[in-house]
DNA sequence: CTACGTTACTTAACCGGATAAGCGAGTAGC
DNA sequence: GCTACTCGCTTATCCGGTTAAGTAACGTAG
């Protein structure tokens, strides 16, 4: 009934418990033919090793920690999280480490929950998300000396190693489309204003419009739900001078752009372009299908996860650089009336 | 550098690890003064009980585990399954626990993790989600004695222990809302067909329709994609008696489906009425706003681990009925023209 | 024939806690 | 004044594995 331990194999085969452990572990120290005895006994009676166990031993816990830091409602609604947690997890499997995952308030319970994770020895090492200008968890996670990678930028992660990708340069691919196109009066509707890529992408926004010689940008910043997103699309379409393109940071608020657009009614993309950061299908099943910037997330994790394990078994990593996300045009852009 | 141990602890306080465990975990067998000294030391040291050895000594994991078996681009888009997992986790940090979560593609690798978790001891329980007709699971979950809860209806359940909600009473209020505006011909586009819950709702709809003496409806299954909600959408308003109602069994695919509509052109909802299964902000965002089928998603997870915790814990735990989803009324469904 | 290595194991100890049992000292009851 | 009991602590063991340090039996070289 109760689970085998090496204790009873060794029982089975009449030898001790340490010659059980030099077996299964394929080490030298018993003959071949015990071994083979042993090996046999083992997958008979089903044993598996004790995780606590292991753990004990060599101080590791197989297992590495996630925070997610937004209320419930957003989480669900970009599908960005999940794809991030489905190839982290994809990579931790396939090296049989499990992921640990929380969702947390705010800063501090994420830090508290950094500390508990790693004094208890639940976790090898965290990814953290959602970077912010002066993150009070990079300096907490710095001295607590637990592995840890980023996802953002690395100027803002301090001694830690960063994984992240070029926003600026996936915002300047979308200004120069549009203004190919000849939009002159950009809008763009943004997230969190403390986060670190809004900033980047923010400033990328602006710099790329003025270079080109098109009319300063309008930024007006959300918490990424679709209630902003449209609130936002309002007040940009009532400025005397509304934009001929928006700009979005994620998809759930290029709909309701979207939606807010037709209702005036506006015609997109005759009257006003429209382009969603992160694509996802969402974007393909609204009419007309939303031009997107798009990126492989899953193998964002996976990259993420991949850099933390590096560090974890005491490699020096460095900073990874992941693609930039790429402009996939669809019919929600198009020359301007 | 390195973790603090309660023999450190001891070692300080000039007493024997036996106390200092007496001390930190409030049972008697030490003298007031000397717990204070004791739990002032472990203040100080940043003590922290060790997870691993903890689970070796009490044969507890303090983890449960739970499994998608969806792929990663359905998981992203449904905010279902974050919304569960935010539910769960609530739960879950309440009473320190943790969640194991893995992305399966099939059955058996699901069912592979079990054997392993478990046998590993990773996990005290585990949580079942889209069931299914003869779900393979369920035997073998119950032939390992691993204390599980299924999301879905206690007739699949086996003997395990089921939350569920009652997905036909919800299909019936929708009926009788769409009978009450006047429809007569209505239309389901729904999930996977293997699926208990799909089966159950199908009927349910089958039986309403029939008994309020409405024509029979017309069902298309799908993989809960946008893609196929849209080609569903499309089959049912090419057929000769086109329906004037046509309830999704997700949110993408009614928002894919009002594109389609839209796109023919089919006023919404003065030429087609649309009904969402499982409100989300998604459902919100577009125009017009979609009628949905909303539940509080989160406090079923939140039950789910709440029985499950029961259940780890020895208590005899009963099927739990959580609240039928109920209809929001919104700009998306009305009168037949 | 002794000295030295291997081979194939064993015993002992450890990881960090929890638990059962033991053991002096004080003290209360009769 | 002796037993009996409680208090406050200790020592010994255990959980399930890993690792270091023996130790017989045997082969081989000098």
């Amino acid at each position: 009934m109760k689970r085998p331990t090496i204790a009873d194999i060794a029982r089975h085969a009449g030898v001790s418990k340490v010659a059980v452990s030099y077996a299964l572990n394929g080490r030298p120290g018993v003959s071949a033919s015990t071994r083979a005895r042993i090996l046999a006994i083992a997958g008979e009676i089903g044993w598996r090793p004790n995780s606590a166990a292991r753990a004990l031993n060599d101080n590791r816990a197989g297992a590495l920690g996630l925070v997610l830091r937004r209320p419930a409602r957003t989480l669900g609604v970009e599908p960005f999280f999940m794809e991030l947690i489905s190839g982290i997890e994809d990579e931790l499997s396939a090296r049989s480490h499990a992921l640990l995952l929380q969702v947390a308030r705010d800063h501090d319970e994420e830090i508290e929950l950094y500390r508990r994770w790693w004094g208890e020895g639940r976790i090898d090492g965290a990814i953290l998300v959602d970077l912010s200008a002066d993150d009070p968890r990079v300096p907490v996670v710095e001295a607590l000396h637990l592995p840890a990678v980023v996802i953002g930028h690395p100027s803002a992660s301090g001694s830690l190693t960063a994984v992240w990708s070029d926003d600026r340069a996936a915002i300047r691919e979308t200004v120069h489309h549009l203004a190919a196109l000849g939009h002159r009066r950009l809008g763009r509707v943004a997230g969190l204003p403390l986060l670190v890529h809004t900033r980047q992408r923010d400033r990328a926004f602006a710099e790329t419009c003025a270079a080109l010689g098109l009319d300063e940008p309008v930024v007006v910043h959300t918490d990424y739900t679709g209630e902003e997103g449209a609130r936002a699309t309002r007040r940009l379409l009532t400025t005397p001078r509304r934009p001929t393109a928006i700009v979005y940071d994620n998809d759930i608020m290029a709909v309701a752009g979207l939606s807010v657009a037709q209702e005036i009614p506006l015609d997109v993309p005759g009257e006003l372009s429209l382009v969603a950061w992160d694509d996802s299908p969402l974007c393909r099943v609204v009419r007309p299908p939303l031009t997107a910037l798009s990126r492989d997330i899953p193998a964002y994790g996976m990259q993420a996860a991949r850099t933390l394990l590096a560090l974890v078994s005491g490699e020096h990593a460095t900073h990874v650089e992941a693609p930039a996300a790429r402009l996939t045009s669809r019919g929600s852009t198009a020359r301007p009336a």
